[in-house]
Formats: structure tokens, C-alpha cells, sequence
DNA sequence: GCGTTGCTTTTGTCTGACAATCTGACAAAG
DNA sequence: CTTTGTCAGATTGTCAGACAAAAGCAACGC
């Protein structure tokens, strides 16, 4: 075991590329409402502030354009998505595709994934109720129960492009700054909805489920045009 | 107000961004079956070959990655997704939920959308009954059409994961050379579905769909298997 | 036979550079 | 005073060259 270089490589896998790290970096500044929507990301004032190399910073920038949360212009460069009321609409129109069939799979789904949206439900439900949790922590919780349900066609690709929709949400939030909406009232809808679930009326669950993401888009958007 | 030049914005004008046609030639020659699956993609040798900086090969493949074309291991550089078997089930599963709701959305749906899938599919069918049309072209036409269904929904981003799944789907289909499945059947599968959907008989089209999607994995994992 | 050592290849990243293009301001013309 | 033309600065798009680190491979010694 005289292994001598790279001594810890365990932990919390510290992103191994400088570039997924710069990635990261810029998604966190994203989701955290540092950068507002249409703020230019300059190259160099990035690599400098970050302490890396242009190359690498225009690689991460890249990668953030393909994942949908900056857009680039040719010659005027990178800047951050400005998330409008019609691209709002049409992730929770995606969102209602995707979460949908993952609700009419409830009944053939794997145990696990299922026993995986009751898990989810909890730590979202608990949170809100224990009322200790920021508010990003929040968001991420209530995202990722809406993951978890997508989780239930046992889909990979679906539950990477639900989690690329979810993103484009967490951008939209970002922006419009702190939708104090009654999330104890968010967490009894959620709760109805497993509800629903659980006894097998799938079509309700269907049904509810679309009403309550169409409430969660009129919100957003109400929210995001007063600004 | 005076809005002067750039008389023609659209059309395909000659992909500005070098990364951009270096991207495209590599798709090409993906699609085409010229680069194996599995096949390392060298930053070196590709820059060298296409007159390029290895910087530039360097994004392009960056971009490759995010679509799902191409795969990159830490240290081990970027080589073509080999698409197995559960990938391709997967796809199409995705295909299904995606599809799907755009047979769903018929009734509802633009006129212009539905009048597109009309004509989609008559481009197809004709390309199969004259014969003249390549084997890539008649892919791009089957493809096409089942795009168009998902554009029943309306949704740019469905529209665009749709795209990315058939891209998928093109790659694995280059690896097996020529699965000549009968070309006629397939054209009166896509007729009997459309013709369901015109006397708006909307659960049976989707069934109808199920089938046909499933029916197509298998034909492309049996294919697939044994080379 | 098997593990070790060292070399080669390739990637990941950095530095520096230059042309093309966009932006904004300023001067000239109507 | 508004409009137009031009120019300097800033920023991106692309290139060339370089180096350390890691992976793969082969020869070597035990």
C-alpha cells in the first residue's frame, strides 16, 4: 500500500476535473440568484476570479449552454438564461409529461422506487414542518420528490431530462426572489397526492397531479412578471 | 427601427462556429457508420485530419458528450457510445412516454400540427413506395415522423428531448448495417396509426403506438445482439 | 509465472497570441 | 439637434506550443 501521491481520495469525491468544478461553481451561483438572468459570464473575468485558465473556463461555459441554463450568442458570448413566462410554461407542460408517467407506472413500478417517493415526500414534509430548513434547502427537497415520482417509470433518461427540467426551475426561483408560498399547504398537497397513490386511484392522482403543477407554473409565472 | 441587413437570418447558413462544423462532421460521420461504436476519438488525429486547433476538437467533442453521442472517462479521453441493449429499451421506452402524449394531445392539438404529421408521413411512405430513396434517408423520414407526433404536444422541449432520443437512435441503428426490416410493413403500421387518430379513436392509436414502439426495440436489440 | 519499473501515448490544463467582431463614444454631416 | 461614419477598446473565436499527470504497455528481474 505505499501509495504516496493522491493520499485522499475519498470524501465527498471532489469533483476530479477542474472544468466540472468550475461547473459546479457556476450552476451554485445560478441556483443561488448571485448571477442574475442575462448577466454576461465573461471569460476572463471568470478564469481570474475562479483562478483557472480560459480554455477551462470556456469548456464549463459549454457545458452550462448545454444543459440549458446560460445561452450563447456568437461573438457576444455566455450569459445567463433569461427564464420567460412561455419557457416557464412549457418546463411544467415537459414536467406534467414526464411526472405523469411516472404516476400511471405507480401500480407496475418497482417496490423500492416506490417505497423511494414516500422517502422523498417525508424529508420534504418534515422540513417545511420542522421549519428549519433554508429556503434552497426547501426547493430541493419539494424537486426532488417531483424526481422521484418521474423515478417510478424505472427510466434513466426520462428521470435525466426531469432533472434538467428541474434545473431550469431552480433558475426561474432563483430569479424571482423568495416565493414564500404556504408550503405547509405545498407539503398537504403532496401528501393528498401519495394519498391518491396509495389507494390505487390513479387516474385521480393523474388528474391532481396536473392541476397541481399548472398552480405551481400560474405562481412562478405571476411571481416572475412582477419584476 | 430600421432593421437593415441580414435579409436571410435562417436557413442553413454555413455553421459559423468551427466547433459548431466540426460537431456536425463528427455527427455525420457517427450516423454514417464510419466511426464504429467504441471508436476513441483522438483530439490529436481529429485535429490534425480536419485543419483544426485541438482546443476546438476539444469543445466540439464537449458538445458530442452532452448529446449523448459520446462518451468521456477521466484520463481516457472521448470514444462513440456503444448503445446496448437496455439503453436502446430505454430510449424507446422514453420514446413511448414522449409519443405518447403527443397522440394524446391530438384532439387538442394545432391544426398545423396535425396537418405536419400528415405530411410527414406521406414524405415517408412515398420515399419507401418509389424505392429511390438511401437507407439514411429513410431512417431520417421514419424519424421525422414520430417527431412530429411529439410536436402534437406543442412543447419545444419535448420536441428537443424527442430529437435527442432519435439521434440515439440513428447512432445505434448505424452499427447494424442495414436492418432491411420490410419497409412496406412499417409504412402501413404509420398509416393504420394515423387513420386511428383521424376517427379520433385516441386510446386504440395509443395502444397501437405501444406496440408499434416495443415491436422496433426488439428488432433493433435482436440486430444489435449478434454483431 | 508474476510483480515491478520505466517508457510512450494521451489527456487535462496552462500560457500567450492574433484576427474577427461587437460596443460605445466621438466627430462630421445633414 | 439628429443622424451617420469612423475609430479605439473590449471580448470572443481560434490557434500554437508547452507541461504535468494519468493510463497503457513492454521489458526486466525475481
Amino acid at each position: 500500500m505505499s501509495r504516496p501521491a493522491t493520499a485522499f481520495a475519498g470524501l465527498s469525491v471532489e469533483h476530479a476535473s477542474t472544468v466540472e468544478r468550475v461547473a459546479a461553481e457556476l450552476r451554485r451561483a445560478v441556483f443561488e440568484g448571485e448571477l442574475e438572468s442575462g448577466t454576461p459570464l465573461r471569460e476572463i473575468a471568470l478564469a481570474e476570479s475562479l483562478g483557472v485558465s480560459r480554455p477551462t473556463v470556456r469548456e464549463a461555459l459549454t457545458v452550462l449552454v448545454g444543459e440549458g441554463l446560460a445561452t450563447r450568442e456568437p461573438h457576444r458570448g455566455v450569459s445567463v438564461a433569461t427564464p420567460r413566462a412561455d419557457s416557464v410554461r412549457d418546463v411544467c407542460r415537459a414536467r406534467w409529461v414526464l411526472e405523469g408517467a411516472g404516476v400511471l407506472a405507480w401500480a407496475t413500478a418497482d417496490d423500492v422506487r416506490r417505497q423511494r417517493v414516500r422517502s422523498t415526500l417525508e424529508a420534504y414534509t418534515t422540513a417545511v414542518r420542522t421549519g428549519q430548513a433554508s429556503y434552497e434547502e426547501l426547493n430541493e427537497r419539494h424537486l426532488a420528490f417531483h424526481v422521484s415520482l418521474v423515478e417510478l417509470t424505472g427510466s434513466p433518461r426520462l428521470v435525466q431530462m426531469a432533472e434538467a427540467l428541474m434545473d431550469e426551475l431552480k433558475l426561474a426561483l432563483a430569479q424571482v426572489d423568495r416565493i414564500r408560498r404556504n408550503a405547509h399547504d405545498q407539503a398537504d398537497s403532496h401528501e393528498g397526492l401519495v394519498r391518491l397513490l396509495e389507494v390505487a386511484d390513479i387516474d385521480a392522482a393523474h388528474e391532481f397531479l396536473r392541476r397541481h403543477i399548472d398552480d405551481a407554473a400560474d405562481e412562478i409565472i405571476e411571481a416572475l412578471e412582477l419584476t
